[in-house]
DNA sequence: ATAATTCCTTTTGTAGGACATAATGGGGGC
DNA sequence: GCCCCCATTATGTCCTACAAAAGGAATTAT
């Protein structure tokens, strides 16, 4: 279906702006800076691009949002590290995003909790459990709906804390606002808001004495009323 | 550790066009805009934000590259929705992502992976099997590296294509020359190639007589070599 | 009267110049 | 030799002007 937009692009009007910023990538490369290099300054880019300055720096500003480049008067400008989530942040508004996108959102995220065991099994400590035992003893005392989502966000950050894994975690955070979007919605529609069969204590005993298979399965009847509102 | 900056930003100096593009962006979610919905033109927004057309342009230029907004001439512009990943991918470079980045990425399209199981049992169809078996067929002649090579994302693409989830599709795709590059430098290093005790072949089987479960185990063998070389 | 065409208006895209600002590196003073 | 101050310089911001494209209006032809 959609296959194609991914082999031919849609073949959008491009605007110098556009041009320079893919060149200034294109250069980026071919150069093969390292992070920490000095770039050349604005205007020597616009004269070597035969465009304004003024184009040139539309492009910059680009490349400076995704973090690319970092950019300090008088010093000019270097390579940085890009934060590859960082752009992701930016747009992942649930107002903005098509309905299609929401669900493949909702979705990854269930993915995501999934995958959790392989990694959470390879480096957590008995620290972690520790913590994780406080968060559900508190569990209790939040039943109400603000409290509740307190907790949840609580409890699932620590697991995603204890892969070790930044970029996860982050992504995962990040991908939180967009799945409660979902979930209110689909809670208004049919009115059912299920809780699965395996509570949070269950699964931080599973991780004391069972192994990452034990951890999967109860993770996965943890989520299960989500998986049943996923269409085949 | 860096759990801190999640929280606490790090406070860098902004220019007027970061202000600007944050304005823009608060702007849009407050009014409620809908995708296709006319903005305001660029001296308008100048004036109301007390700043130059240069400075608002170079904001709006930031949010036509997420593809938040599309640009026409005369028709002034209008409200687009976002492709979450058309960003990421800009910015999905090994050679300009750390150590660190590049081993969570790592990580995470092992995590993707594993999560195939629950969405493909979800959706397949007869066909779907039919063309990995088709793939599976070719296998045998291709066992050079860059045919090699070609095969693994035809295989794993296809499966991917399977779960119905572009969203879930395209992210792997993007993340798959990062992984790679990884892995070749990994090899570099160590010099073992090790492939796992489950073939493609396998997974096909698993996927016509077997459940979820037992899909996912397989999955997890295949990849054992790769799950090996993660560090605790 | 309707349809097609042409012209006008409007808004974005690009150019170029000017000046403020801040940080750096060197020169001068102690 | 160390510290402070200043000139230099690259970025940040503003302004003006004009080209180009695209809608809309007016005009003409059928």
């Amino acid at each position: 279906m959609s296959d194609l937009k991914n082999d031919i692009r849609p073949l959008e009007p491009s605007t110098m702006t556009d041009l320079v910023e893919s060149r200034l990538r294109e250069y980026l490369k071919r150069k093969s800076f390292v992070p920490g290099d000095a770039l050349p300054k604005e205007q020597e880019l616009a004269d070597a691009l035969g465009v304004s300055r003024n184009v040139v720096r539309e492009a910059l500003s680009r490349l400076r949002m995704l973090g690319m480049i970092d950019t300090r008067k008088k010093r000019g400008m270097i390579l940085a590290q890009p934060d590859i989530l960082g752009s992701l942040e930016r747009v992942l508004d649930p107002l903005l995003l098509g309905k299609n996108t929401l669900k493949d959102i909702f979705e990854l995220r269930l993915v995501l909790e999934m995958g959790l065991a392989d990694l959470i099994y390879l480096r957590k400590t008995p620290e972690d459990i520790a913590v994780l035992e406080d968060i559900v003893a508190q569990e209790v005392n939040k039943q109400q709906k603000p409290f509740r989502v307190e907790h949840e966000i609580a409890f699932h950050g620590k697991l995603y804390q204890m892969t070790g894994n930044d970029t996860y975690m982050r992504f995962q955070k990040m991908l939180l606002p967009v799945f409660e979007y979902v979930l209110d919605y689909e809670i208004q529609v049919d009115g059912r808001a299920d809780v699965g069969k395996v509570t949070h204590r269950d699964l931080v005993e599973i991780l004391k004495t069972g192994d990452s298979e034990d951890f999967r399965r109860g993770m996965k009847a943890h989520l299960k009323p989500h998986f049943d509102r996923l269409k085949p």
